[in-house]
DNA sequence: TACGTTCCATTCATATATGAATATCAGACA
DNA sequence: TGTCTGATATTCATATATGAATGGAACGTA
C-alpha cells in the first residue's frame, strides 16, 4: 500500500487556510504568500490525495463532501500547532487551557467522573479531556499530559507519584448469594462459580503467595474488560474480585469474605517532567491527586500485584 | 505580540522525524529528503522559536527539556495528519480508531459513564476521547465526532437526533427538609431557600410559562455549573432543580413537589453529515442513542426549556 | 451596457530551498 | 596508533517553488 502520508504539511496548512477564508486570494493574503503558490498548493494536494477537496466558484472556493470530512483533522493539526507554539513562546503559564489526561477505561470510567466534576468547578477554565485506554501510553509521544495507571511506569524522564492502594475484594450478587448461600470460609469459596478477571495471571500469582492454590481451570468464566467482569458480578454470574469502593456502592451486590486479604492495586499519578511545571497540568495533577485518594487505602502494608 | 504560528509546519515534521530516527541521517532518509536540508530544517526552527530543540551529539541529536515539551503537541499533529491521510484514503471503514465526543460537563461527568462502559463493552477496538465542555463546538471546526448537547444545534451539514427529555425536578437534602420542613405546594415551596441555577434565566422564563412568577430575587444562591448546584443540594443549602434521574441516584436527597411539572431539558445528538457513515462514528452514534436513552422521557407533551 | 470589483488561472523571471559531493569530527575496534 | 564507520557541517550547481504581472470570467451597480 501507498504512504500517502508522505504528503507535505504545507499543503495541509494551505487547506486549511483557503477554507477559513473561503477563497485562494484570502487565504494567500492571511498567510502571507501569493495567490498562485496557494492555488498550485490546493491542486497539489488534490492531486496527491486523488480527491477533488473544493468546488471552484466563481466568489471562491468551497468545500466538497471529501473536503469537509478531512477537515476535522486538518483543525486538530492546526490547534497542536498552536499549542505547540504556545508551549515555544512560553505563554502557557496560565490556569486554561487543555490538559489531556489518559487512564484505563476502568478508572476513567469509575473512579474518575466525581473528580473530573470538582475539577470542572476548581478550575472551570481548564478543559478537560479523557482518554481511555488500557494501552500503556508513551507520555513522550502521544498527546497526554497526565497518565493514571495502575502500575509504575518504567519510562525514563517521568515523573511518578503512588497515590494509594486501590482495595480489592471478593463480591457477588445478592441474588446469587441467595440462590447459592454465602461461603464463609475460602475452601467453600473455592466450590462457587468464580469470575476470573483481567489480570488473572497476575491475581493467580498473587494468591499463590499467600498460599491459596489456584488455577485458570478454577474459574467459570474469564474475561478481558474489568467493566464485563463487573456486570456479570451484578448480574449474579458468580463471584468475582471487585474494587471494594466500587462495590459498596452498588446496591445489589454484596461483600463476601470482606476480611480476607485479597491483594489490592496500585494507583500511580504519572506525567512527563517537561509539563511538571506547566501550571494547568500541576493543578489538575493536584486535583487528581486530592481527589483519587480519599477513595484509596493508604495502607502500605495491604499486598499488592506487582505487573507481569 | 509576534506570531511565532507561522512557523512552516514542514518544520514541525522535519523535528518529529529527527525525534523518532534520533538522527538528521535517519531522519533524512526516513523522508526521503537530504540529511543537509533537514538539517537546515531544524536549525530555521530553532531559530524561528528562539529555542535550542537538541543536543547535537556525535552519534545524532537528541532532545533538549524544551525540545520535550514541543513534542507532545508536534506528535498530536502527527496523529492528526495520520488521520487526515486515513480519511482521505477512505480506508477508515473499520470499527477501530477514535471517535471523539464533544458534551456538557454534565453530561459527560453524570450520563455518560455508564454509557460509555457499555461502548468499551460491545466496540473494545474503538478509543473514545471525551471533552467536557459546555460550549458550543462547531464539529464542522472542531475535531469532534459526536455532540451530545441540551439545545438542538443551528448548525447547517450536521445531522440531529432528539434522543429524549431529561426531567428535571425539585431536590432537596433530607437534613434541608428536617430543618426547614418539606413544602406541600408551590406557595410554601417559594418561601424556601431556593437555588438558581445556571440557565436560570431560561428557568425563569419556563417558569413564567407555567404561571408561576419568579425572578432573579427569589434565588438564595446562583451558579454556573450544575455540579456546584448538585453539590449545594446534597450539602442542604436550599431547594434546587436538577435530573430526576440523578436525584433518585442520591441517598442523601429527595425530591421535593415531585408531581410538579418542572420543564425538562432535551438532549441533542449530533454529528457532522460527512462523518455520518464512518462506521466506527455510526456504531458509536448507536450505543449514545440507545444508551441514554433509558434515563430519558420519551414523552413529548412534557414542556421543554427553550434554548436563549 | 459599461465600469469596477473580486475572484481564479497562466506566464515567466527570480529567489529559494534542495541535493550531490566533500570536509570534518568522534568513537569503536583491531 | 591507524582505520573504519556513522554522524553533522559546508559548499556550490541546480531544480523547484515562488511572486509580480497579466488575462479572463463572474457579479454587482450606476
Amino acid at each position: 500500500m501507498e504512504r500517502i502520508d508522505r504528503l507535505d504539511w504545507t499543503l495541509i496548512q494551505a487547506f486549511l487556510s483557503v477554507v477559513a477564508e473561503g477563497s485562494l486570494s484570502g487565504a494567500a493574503r492571511a498567510l502571507g504568500v501569493s495567490q498562485p503558490t496557494l492555488g498550485r498548493q490546493v491542486k497539489a494536494m488534490e492531486e496527491q490525495l486523488g480527491i477533488a477537496l473544493f468546488y471552484r466558484q466563481p466568489k471562491g472556493l468551497s468545500l466538497t463532501g471529501e473536503g469537509e470530512a478531512l477537515l476535522p483533522h486538518a483543525t486538530a493539526m492546526a490547534e497542536a500547532a498552536s499549542g505547540l507554539a504556545t508551549a515555544a513562546a512560553g505563554h502557557d503559564n496560565s490556569l486554561q487551557g487543555t490538559v489531556r489526561i489518559t487512564a484505563s477505561d476502568f478508572t476513567a470510567l469509575y473512579s474518575l467522573p466525581p473528580v473530573l466534576a470538582r475539577l470542572r468547578i476548581d478550575h472551570p477554565d481548564i478543559q478537560i479531556e479523557l482518554n481511555a485506554t488500557d494501552l500503556s501510553e508513551n507520555l513522550l509521544f502521544r498527546e497526554a499530559d497526565i497518565a493514571v495507571r495502575m502500575y509504575r511506569p518504567t519510562q525514563l524522564e517521568v515523573i511518578t507519584k503512588k497515590i494509594g492502594i486501590l482495595k480489592l475484594g471478593f463480591f457477588a450478587a445478592k441474588s446469587y448469594l441467595e440462590r447459592r448461600g454465602t461461603p464463609s470460609n475460602i475452601e467453600e469459596l473455592m466450590q462457587h462459580d468464580l469470575l476470573g478477571y483481567d489480570r488473572s495471571e497476575r491475581f493467580i500469582r498473587g494468591a499463590a503467595k499467600l498460599g491459596w492454590q489456584l488455577t485458570r481451570q478454577d474459574f467459570a468464566f474469564r474475561c478481558d474488560a474489568q467493566q464485563v467482569h463487573c456486570e456479570m458480578i451484578r448480574a449474579g454470574a458468580g463471584i468475582g474480585v471487585m474494587a471494594c469502593n466500587l462495590g459498596a456502592r452498588m446496591p445489589e451486590v454484596e461483600a463476601v469474605l470482606p476480611h480476607f486479604p485479597v491483594p489490592g492495586l496500585e494507583l500511580w499519578l504519572t506525567t512527563h517532567e517537561a509539563l511538571r511545571h506547566t501550571p494547568r497540568v500541576a493543578a489538575v495533577w493536584k486535583v487528581l491527586e486530592n481527589g483519587l485518594k480519599p477513595d484509596l487505602s493508604q495502607d502500605n502494608s495491604i499486598p499488592i500485584m506487582h505487573s507481569p
